[in-house]
DNA sequence: AAGGATACATCGAAACCCGAGGTATCAGGA
DNA sequence: TCCTGATACCTCGGGTTTCGATGTATCCTT
């Protein structure tokens, strides 16, 4: 799919943004969609096509596991929860993005890139 | 070739740096590599495979204009400028930065995102 | 019963980017 | 002179990321 001009990302934002949201408690795909939804007033809305993959790379790399557990409704949901190496890998993601962001935003000279 | 994961760009990210780069004067491709890298202190390194490409697009879609002219050396060099549309596309393009820069941030939560 | 939300998943293709490789000129050192 | 390195342009192939489309199944509401 044409990773659109009108939807900016960097390689791996998804997976930072995946992360980040796993930080204050474990969630289950879906969760994790309409949590970034609501946290960037729609701005991000990530695909499922998108997520899976993400998650099931994660987790093939060690940086979260998984657990099944049904909702209250009975259905069953996939926890993901990050490991030691996924606190760690998410705190080398900020870092970098922090480092590009700052990098990126004196070289195209806006008054650019403060934190909401 | 791997956008690998330590380093960080976003899709079109090459491509502001590019416009942004010819915002001053009108450069030369070497000129636009030799530059970024200067003014990112070494943390961009555009690769030529990549900024051919780039330039040659943006001309065929009418952001920029080139044209040839010889170096004191005698070697040619063909020089790219912004249009007046190229000039649009920049500032909608550092619009488009700043406001996924944002919310971004706000989404990953780290304190980030200050231009240096 | 039908439709919508929930919940998971995979596949194919588009966009972006870079490594590798090619061409050619020029300056300087061995 | 030859060779290397810097300058200067270019293309091609392939890897990575991402998304649209599609499929399955369950649950709730109407």
């Amino acid at each position: 799919m044409p990773r659109k001009k009108d939807d900016p990302g960097f390689p791996g934002s998804n997976t930072l943004l995946v992360l980040a949201l796993l930080e204050d408690e474990d969630k289950y795909g879906y969760q994790i969609i309409r949590e970034l939804e609501c946290r960037s007033d729609r701005a991000f809305s990530m695909k499922e096509g998108t997520l899976y993959p993400i998650l099931h790379g994660l987790e093939a790399r060690g940086e979260v596991r998984s657990y099944e557990r049904p909702s209250d409704a009975g259905r069953m949901r996939r926890y993901y929860q990050l490991t030691r190496q996924g606190v760690k890998t998410l705190a080398r993601c900020r870092r970098e993005w922090e480092s590009f962001c700052k990098k990126f935003g004196k070289v195209v000279g806006g008054e650019a890139c403060v934190l909401g």
